[in-house]
Parts: structure tokens; C-alpha cells; sequence
RNA sequence: GGGCUCGUAGAUCAGGGGUAGAUCGUCACGUUUGCAACGUGAAGGCCACGGGUUCAAAUCCCGUCGAGUCCA
């Protein structure tokens, strides 16, 4: 990035001066004349332990420090979004705040909530989990402080000076001297935008970041900058995005030997006395240890292998050995890392996140058992929900939206579910561990890559029980990235959008007027053809409905003077809505007249008002946390994807279904009205956002019987006009996502004939009345299997008279029969089995549909499997089996007599 | 959204083309005042479901359903 973009005004008023780090040669600002490195880590220590540089605050005082300054400097105070990024597709948690913004805001399509504002929200990062707990300051929770600004071409709020201006005196107003700051110029690129960025730094800690994005990815008419090999121009709109760690901030304030210490000290304790290492607390000698640790992991990337290298450093400045260090200090590190993760999950599973093995819910299950796992190293007793209802106390029960019983039942399910993932494991681990000791082989790696990716055990767990076993298995450094590689190799591209040839066509027209929302239950209009392309029709207005939010497009007829078209497909491409026609052609500038499909239309609409019902309904019976994740609409039947963290019984289904049902006879009128997206958001919360986020500076509030949703679909009038709900079944989808499918109005009633259909046919095969069907077909089943075993009592009977009229010859002084019974294959198996086991050999067949022969061999050297396939090929079949055993057959039951002669031959001739 | 593993007796699992098994639990009988323990015996299986391959499928192949797990 261009020196210029940092010869800031401010910083010249100010006296401060631009340097190049002695030790990376990066440029930086000062005011300290004398300062010769940039202050960032690893060219600065971490000199704040022990010498705070602001004065003493926790998290709540710092946060409204911060807020509240902004605020008395203009700035809006905007309430935090939720952890789990709902109202976007391509990220599942918030990791920034200007995460809250993206993509509408940051793209210029929506105005932001406030400019400028000012916002102090929660993040989660898991990408560094494993140094969590290790460096001293590594969190995977953290509230991202800021202040954001968005300059448009027409209206400018501030930019790089007032914004570094506005960190300094916040600073100085904390506390801060201004002399220890430097601003360390730092490029930044992210996302598909780029833009000069500062790091501002104090006691050797980087505490806010101050990037000025005004870069994008799309080509613009003013010249481009590579950055990284990629094309960036400048954008329309300028956004001053800034992130001010609060933890890091009030663990400057306080000086702390860790991070963890400064900001969450009473579950530090707690969980401290939960492991019984409440000692270590006061004791100057682990202050000095954890102070040194952190701030040598300051200065290293701790990542894998280089764990040892601190250790080593650590060590050898306090003088002790390595090993002793480690003992002594991973267990504070599991501890720090359990207050870390249980606060993490207050936030994850309070903003109703539900675990599962996909999306969020995989990440929300990822940190709950790697909690687990620590707790049960620190031998913790105390159960998970309870050190997660700590945390949620901690922050404040009304920051969430999940009721905590919830979350403690939530947590309560993981943490058995874990121990039974875990006992599993250990049993298959046994199971290979001692099949290789067996075998005097090493488990090689790739049983123990299947473990860990197909079971989910732990490669340090198999190594443990394994060698308990007196297996040996040899665990390689890498092997995560190992499992990593074999992923990669199956990674798909990203599908283009579809509608993407189309937006340089739209561009010159007008938005289309939309009918379908004014006159929701008409079915006819006019309008103009505006234009004509690949097989779409632009209107000025219509009434179709074009295929979005879960809800397919309407379909119909468009007749002009000289012509009439199906519409099969509609679309929409921004504010344009594209008729896809068949069966002819329209002109520019024809007049035309549309239908709508009636009864397709008044499906749809049934279905769709339906699914907000039911969505209701879900709420009232399962809980506050039901959130839709997915849907489909259709005219025949519709289906909505729940997140819920168990099963749903077929009496809470029976319960949605009456109370949707409820709800219809309720006959509520459906409200529908346009609002402003920042007051609805602060109104009714993100529960709006069901089924994605729509763009648009104002938003459509759809209110159904309670429900209340952004959505842009066309519903009924009133519920009543809904007719009939009727589900049809509920799936289990995946781990924490159940499906319900159903059914309403008139396609409601033809399901449920067609339910009648199957009872009434049923009962007439078995001849009963409808009512005595289940009693009869459970009757039925059991007498089914009574007379299965009654058969196999009778046909061993059988086999006990023909083995008593067996005719045993003695061939070279061994019991030989060969005979023809025409009994089924497993009775002739049985008698000659028996034959078998006293010594003696046994050759039958028996002709039924085809010939059946069995032959056993209690002798060695008659070999059943060769003998057999002889025999059988004179049948005109095959056979084979093991030499002691063999059976086969063939379609020539004329060759019976002439197969067995043979076979007689083979076995004297085997036995001589 | 993609990948992998697994569905066999009430439970936990062996078997992996050729007679459906083990352990625990259950029941009966025996020993015992009773319990526990032990001994003897028995009951208990649509080998998840539906197709296919084969002389023959619990076993191999395809699909469906269910469970588990890793990754984005």
C-alpha cells in the first residue's frame, strides 16, 4: 500500500513522527523521538504485566467506557448481534463487527443502522483453539469494541484523521499516555477488500486495529492496485472499520499475568477450587511463571512443535527443567482454557446454536467436548451445564435469547452423549488393539486415521488404550494435517450464480411493479412488455410470483394481440422480474394480458402461510429456541427444517399439528407491512431472519398468528384461508435438524383420503374393520411366527424319523450314506451334519423346485468342496463349500441317480 | 453441503458367500432358612428394509431408512 496513504494530518499536528523498526523494519508512528521499534510483538515484549498502562477496569466498565465515549462523540450505541451469524450464508459464527454489517451495508445496497455507530460485539474465532489456555492471551471469545463510519460519495462522516484522533483521546480519556502509543502501519486485506490499516500498540500489545477499507475486488473507472497478486480498485463507498479488543484493553488496565486472570477472575477461581488447585491462586511463584509464560508466547507463533520451544524458554529463565515446568503448568493452561470454552459456549448455545454434526452446531459440539476433555484431565466434578449457567450469570441472562433451562438440558445431553462416543470408542479400540497385539503387528496409521474420522476417538486416546493393551502404535507429529489432506482432495467449486448473464441485460430497466403483493388473491392483469430476451419477458408490472425465499414461482398464461405463451418459470435479478415463456413469442412494447394458475397460486399461498403457522406452533410446544433452517414450498406438500436438540415424539408432532390447526380456525387476519430493517431488527430481534436475510433498506413484516417474519412470499389474507394443516411426517435430518413434512388446504384433504385409501384396503385384504386392523395385524405378525418356529420344530422332527431309516453303509470301515430325500437344503445339511460329526460322510440330494445335494465329511480325506462341484455339474448346476461341508445343486432332477453314483465313486476312491 | 464407519438375541458384540454364535441379562430346575454365588438347562433372531449377483447372501453390489463420526 502506498506510504502516502498514512502522511495523516493528525499525526503531523500532533509531532509524531514516522520510524522503521530497528528489529522488522516496519513503518510506524510516535511521539517518542527516541523510539526505535515499532512496539509490536515480537520486536517489543510484553511490558504492561505487572505495569498497567490504563486505569483498572473490568469488562463492563471498559465496555462502557468505550461505548459511552463514542456515543457523547456522535456515534450511535447499536445493540450486539447474535454469535451465530444468521443473517449470512458464508460464515456461521460473527468474527468481526463489521461482520454485522456485511454484506448489504459494506456493499452500499442498505443503509447501515446508524452513521456513524458505535458497537461492542461478542466474536468467536476458533482457528487458534489450540493456543487457547497456552499463550496467556488467546481467547475464543471476545467482544470486538468499534466504531464503524460509511462515506458515500454524497455524504461524507469522517475518515483516517478524525478516526485515529478519535482512538487517541479515547485512549487518553482510559488512562492511556500517549507517548507509549505507536500507530504501525499494516495493509490490509480480507474478504475481497483491502484498504491502508493501522495498528495501534501500547506496552508492547496490539489493542486495536484501525483499517480504512476502501478497496474492492470489482472493477471500477479508477485506476487499480495489485495487492498480493490480486486487482483491487477503489470503492464508491469508504468504511472506517475498527476493532478495539476488550479483553485486551482491560487486561492492559489491570496488568495482569494473563489475560484469562484479567478478565473473567471469578471463574478463573472457580474452576481453580473445581480442579483442586486453588493453592496456586496467591502463590507468587506461578504469577511469575504464567507472567514469564505469556509474555515469551507473545513473542512466538505457539502453534504445535513450537509448544516445546516455550517451554524450553520459559524454563530455562526461571531455571528448571522443562518437564517440571510442563507439569506445573498445563493444568493451569487446561483451566484457563475451560473458563475460555465454557464462556464460549454461554454465548454459542445462549444465542441458540444447537449441536450437531454439521454448520454451527459441529463447531458449537467441537468446543463442548474439547471442554469435556479438559475437565475430566483436571478431574472436575462439577457438571458442564453448571459452569456454563456460571458464565451466562456472569454476562447477564438478558443479553440471551435461549431460556438457560434450555441450554443446561442442551449441555446436559452433549455431555452424556460424549461420554457414550467415548465408551464406544474405547471398546473398538480394544477390539483392534488387541487383533494386531495378536498378530505382532503395529496398528498401522490408517486404522487409527479411520478411528479418529469415523469415530471421533481421540488419536492420543487410541495411543493410550492401545498401549494399555500392549499394542504398539506409532502416532506421527503431523497427523491432523494428515486427516486434513484427505479432505482437501474432495473439495467441489463454488456454483455461479445462474441469474449472473442476466444483470448487465436488467440494468437499463425499470424495477417491475409488483402486483402479486398489492393484489395477493387476483389472478389477472395487464401490462407492457418492456423487453424480450433469451426466452424471458420483462413487464412493467406483473402478478406471478417469482421463484424466492423457499417458494416456488407461479406459473400461468400471457396473451398479447397476436399471440398466447405459457409462463413455466419466473425469476427475479435484482428488482427486474423475468417471465420465462413457451409456446411462442412477445414483442417490445406488446400489451398484454396475464393469468395466474389459480389453484397452483392458492396452493402455494396455503402452504407458505402454513409454514409460518407451523413455525409458531413449533415454538409453543418445543420451545423459544426453534428457529427455521431451511425450507421448501411446494403445491402438493412443503417441508421446514427445525434446529431442536432431540427427537420430536409423535405426541409433540400430534400437539404442533393441533395447535397449527387451532390457529386456522382462529381465522387471524395476516398482517403484512414494510418497515424500517433497523427498527424491525431492535423490535422483534433476529427471529425475523427464518429463511435468510433479505436485502432492501426496508423490510416486509409478515405477521402470522403470532409469527412474525421478514419474508417476501405471497400468503393468504387471514389464517382461516389456510383451510387444513396436516403433517405428514417428521424426519430426523441430521444431528440437531428435524424435518417436518406436511400438507394444507385442499392438498391437505386429498392426503388425507389418500391416507383413508390405505387403512380402508388394508382392512378389506384382511377382512376386519379399520379399528381392529393394528390389534389384527399384530395378531396376525405373531402367529406368523409362531408357525415359522411350529415348522422348524416339525421339520427337525422330520429329520429325527429319516435319520432313523438311514441305511449307513461302512465303506473302508467308515459310515457312509448316500441317498436321495426330497427334503428342503437345511434339513438335508442337518441329517448329514450329524452324519458328519460322528466320523462318517453324508451325501443327499433333493429334488424340489431344483435338485438340492449336500454332502459333509467327517473324513480328511474326503474333501466335500471338490467332490461336490462334480456332482453337481451332472445336475446341470454348481456347488462347492469347505471341505468338510459343501452343498449345491442344479435344474436336472433326470441325473439324480447317475450324480449320486458318481459321487459314490469319488468317495471310495477318496477313502482307498 | 461433502466424506467415512456401523445396523446380527433384551444389552454388548463376534462371524464377513456354504448348519446363525459368544458374553451378560431373563426364566426354570438344583444346592441354600433366605440372599449372593455356583451348577444344569431353556426361552429369546424378518441377521434394519427393498432390489440385484449367485447353485447358494447375514456375508458381495445398488438403493432406502436409522445411528455415529470427521471436515467446510
Amino acid at each position: 500500500m502506498l506510504k502516502e496513504e498514512y502522511q495523516l494530518d493528525y499525526f503531523k499536528e500532533q509531532g509524531m513522527v514516522r520510524k522503521i523498526c530497528k528489529a522488522c523494519g516496519s513503518a510506524f508512528w510516535t511521539r517518542d523521538s527516541a523510539r526505535e521499534i515499532c512496539g509490536d510483538a515480537p520486536c517489543e515484549p510484553y511490558n504492561f504485566i505487572g505495569e498497567p498502562v490504563f486505569k483498572t477496569h473490568n469488562l463492563d466498565t471498559m465496555r462502557e467506557a468505550y461505548l459511552s465515549f463514542f456515543e457523547k462523540h456522535g456515534h450511535t450505541r447499536i445493540e450486539r448481534y447474535p454469535v451465530a451469524a444468521r443473517w449470512r450464508d458464508d460464515i456461521y459464527l460473527t468474527i468481526a463487527s463489521i461482520a454485522d454489517f456485511q454484506p448489504f451495508v459494506t456493499s452500499g445496497i442498505v443503509p447501515p443502522p446508524a452513521n456513524p455507530l458505535t458497537i461492542s460485539q461478542p466474536c468467536i474465532r476458533l482457528n487458534d483453539l489450540d493456543s487457547v489456555g497456552r499463550s496467556g492471551r488467546h481467547l475464543t471469545t471476545f467482544e470486538m469494541m468499534a466504531h464503524h463510519a460509511f462515506n458515500t460519495p454524497s455524504e461524507e462522516i469522517y475518515w483516517k484523521d478524525r478516526t485515529v484522533e478519535l482512538c487517541d483521546q479515547f485512549i487518553a480519556s482510559i488512562g492511556g499516555d500517549l507517548n507509549k502509543v505507536t500507530f504501525k502501519e499494516s495493509p490490509w486485506i480480507g474478504g475481497g477488500n483491502a484498504g491502508p490499516s493501522v495498528e495501534v500498540l501500547i506496552g508492547g500489545l496490539e489493542i486495536a486495529t484501525l483499517v480504512f477499507m476502501s478497496l474492492g475486488r470489482k472493477k471500477t473507472d479508477q485506476p487499480g492496485y495489485e495487492l498480493k497478486g490480486e486487482m483491487y480498485y477503489p470503492m464508491k463507498l469508504r468504511i472506517v472499520d475498527t476493532g478495539y479488543g476488550l479483553e485486551r484493553l482491560v487486561w492492559a488496565s489491570k496488568g495482569s499475568p494473563t489475560i484469562y486472570d484479567a478478565v473473567f477472575p471469578e471463574m478463573v477461581s472457580h474452576v481453580m477450587s473445581a480442579a483442586g488447585l486453588s493453592h496456586m491462586l496467591d502463590n507468587k511463584d506461578y504469577t511469575r511463571i504464567l507472567s514469564l509464560n505469556a509474555k515469551f508466547a507473545g513473542l512466538m507463533d505457539i502453534s504445535g512443535t513450537n509448544l516445546f520451544q516455550l517451554r524450553k524458554k520459559v524454563a530455562a529463565a526461571i531455571d528448571i527443567s522443562p518437564e517440571k515446568l510442563d507439569r506445573i503448568i498445563t493444568p493451569m493452561e487446561k483451566v484457563y482454557a475451560t473458563v475460555d470454552h465454557t464462556r464460549c459456549l454461554a454465548y454459542m448455545l445462549g444465542d441458540c446454536i444447537v449441536p450437531s454434526n454439521v454448520r454451527e452446531g459441529y463447531l458449537a459440539r467441537l468446543v463442548i467436548r474439547r471442554t469435556l476433555r479438559m475437565m475430566t484431565d483436571l478431574k472436575i466434578e462439577e457438571p458442564l451445564a453448571d459452569l456454563i449457567e456460571q458464565q451466562t450469570r456472569i454476562i447477564g441472562m438478558k443479553k440471551f435469547e435461549q431460556d438457560i433451562a434450555v441450554v443446561r438440558e442442551i449441555a446436559e445431553r452433549e455431555t452424556e452423549k460424549y461420554a457414550s462416543t467415548l465408551e464406544r470408542g474405547t471398546r473398538i479400540v480394544q477390539k483392534i488393539a488387541k487383533n494386531y497385539k495378536a498378530k505382532s503387528q503395529r496398528v498401522p496409521l490408517t486404522e487409527i486415521i479411520t478411528l479418529y474420522d469415523s469415530h471421533g476417538i481421540q488419536p492420543e486416546m487410541i495411543k493410550d488404550i492401545a498401549t494399555r493393551e500392549g499394542a504398539v502404535v506409532d502416532l506421527p507429529d503431523n497427523f491432523y494435517s494428515m486427516v486434513a489432506d484427505m479432505h482437501s482432495e474432495s473439495k467441489k467449486e463454488a456454483e455461479v450464480n445462474p441469474t449472473a448473464k442476466y444483470d448487465e441485460r436488467v440494468q437499463g430497466l425499470p424495477p417491475t411493479k409488483k402486483l402479486y403483493y398489492e393484489q395477493s388473491s387476483d389472478i389477472e392483469f395487464e401490462a407492457v412488455v418492456l423487453d424480450f430476451f433469451d426466452g424471458y419477458a420483462v413487464t412493467d408490472q406483473t402478478l406471478f410470483y417469482p421463484e424466492g425465499g423457499g417458494q416456488p414461482s407461479d406459473t400461468g398464461t400471457m396473451v398479447s394481440a397476436d399471440s398466447m405463451v405459457r409462463i413455466d418459470d419466473v425469476i427475479k435479478v435484482g428488482e427486474v422480474i423475468l417471465h420465462h415463456i413457451s409456446g411462442g413469442v412477445l414483442q417490445r412494447g406488446d400489451r398484454v394480458k396475464g393469468m395466474v394458475d389459480e389453484e397452483r397460486r392458492w396452493s402455494l399461498m396455503r402452504h407458505h402461510t402454513a409454514t409460518h403457522i407451523i413455525l409458531h406452533a413449533a415454538k409453543e410446544v418445543l420451545g423459544a429456541h426453534i428457529h427455521q433452517a431451511g425450507a421448501q414450498k411446494g403445491s402438493e406438500s412443503s417441508r421446514m427444517d427445525l434446529r431442536h436438540f432431540k427427537h420430536i415424539t409423535p405426541d409433540e408432532l400430534r400437539r404442533i399439528e393441533t395447535a397449527s390447526n387451532r390457529m386456522i380456525m382462529a381465522n387471524q387476519t395476516v398482517e403484512i407491512s414494510t418497515e424500517d430493517r433497523t427498527k424491525a431488527e431492535q423490535k422483534y430481534g433476529f427471529s425475523l431472519y427464518q429463511g435468510g436475510v433479505p436485502p432492501g433498506r426496508d423490510l416486509r413484516i409478515v405477521k402470522v398468528a403470532g409469527d412474525i417474519e421478514a419474508c417476501a412470499g405471497t400468503h393468504c389474507q387471514s389464517t382461516g384461508e389456510v383451510g387444513v394443516i396436516k403433517i405428514i411426517r417428521v424426519e430426523h435430518i441430521q444431528d440437531g435438524i428435524e424435518r417436518i413434512e406436511f400438507t394444507a388446504g385442499i392438498a391437505a384433504v386429498y392426503y388425507m383420503q389418500h391416507l383413508e385409501q390405505i387403512v380402508t384396503s388394508s382392512s378389506e385384504a384382511l377382512s376386519v374393520q379399520p379399528d381392529n386392523l393394528p390389534a389384527t395385524v399384530n395378531r396376525f405378525f405373531t402367529e406368523w411366527k409362531d408357525q415359522k418356529k411350529e415348522i422348524e420344530r416339525m421339520s427337525s422332527k422330520v429329520v429325527e424319523l429319516e435319520m432313523q431309516t438311514l441305511v449307513v453303509e461302512s465303506i473302508a470301515g467308515i459310515p457312509v450314506v448316500i441317498k436321495r430325500i426330497d427334503l428342503p437344503q437345511k434339513e438335508l445339511a442337518q441329517m448329514a451334519n450329524s452324519v458328519s460329526e460322528k466320523g462318517g460322510i453324508a451325501l443327499l440330494a433333493g429334488a424340489g423346485e431344483t435338485v438340492r445335494v449336500v454332502l459333509a465329511s467327517g473324513d480328511p480325506r474326503v474333501n466335500a468342496g471338490e467332490i461336490i462341484g462334480q456332482v453337481c455339474s451332472l445336475l446341470g448346476g454348481k456347488g462347492g463349500g469347505k471341505p468338510t461341508m459343501a452343498q449345491g445343486g442344479g435344474p436336472d432332477a433326470g441325473q439324480i441317480d447317475l450324480a449320486l453314483k458318481v459321487g459314490r465313486e469319488r468317495i471310495i476312491a477318496a477313502l482307498q
